[in-house]
DNA sequence: GCAATGACGCTCT
DNA sequence: CAGAGCGCCATTG
């Protein structure tokens, strides 16, 4: 594939739906980069505004929101999740057997066991 | 090209 | 369940 890793990465977070989550090891799985999960953090670090890109919709395999070098946007995801009717239990993190993104089979092997 | 960096993950305590 | 340690790998300087 000649698209940038960044590109392959975006392209599945794009397909996150409303009110779901993801993991930042699921996307990577998802775009062909396993054990990725700190290039998927990467770019999601650079990426300009105008993407528009459900990034508040990865978080980490803890079902917390990651906290970034440079503070700030941790509160403004947690209130957009929220508002997509995400819930956090009390120390701040949702339960991933609830929200996390379960994409067909077609694409991928499950990596989160049915319940 | 080598070493450091970072929106991470898995295991063991 | 929370924290520490070690592993990971593309991007940077």
């Amino acid at each position: 594939l000649s698209r940038s890793t960044w590109q392959r990465i975006y392209a599945v977070v794009r397909r996150v739906p409303r009110g779901r989550v993801a993991t930042y090891g699921q996307i990577a799985k998802l775009a062909g980069l396993p054990g990725g999960a700190r290039q998927v953090g990467y770019a999601l670090h650079g990426l300009g505004r105008d993407e528009r890109i459900p990034w508040q919709r990865v978080v980490n395999a803890r079902g917390e929101i990651s906290v970034r070098s440079i503070p700030g946007p941790e509160e403004m995801q947690r209130v957009l999740l929220e508002d997509e009717g995400v819930e956090f239990g009390l120390r701040g993190h949702i339960d991933l057997s609830r929200y996390q993104w379960r994409p067909r089979a077609t694409s991928a092997r499950r990596e989160t066991p049915l319940r």
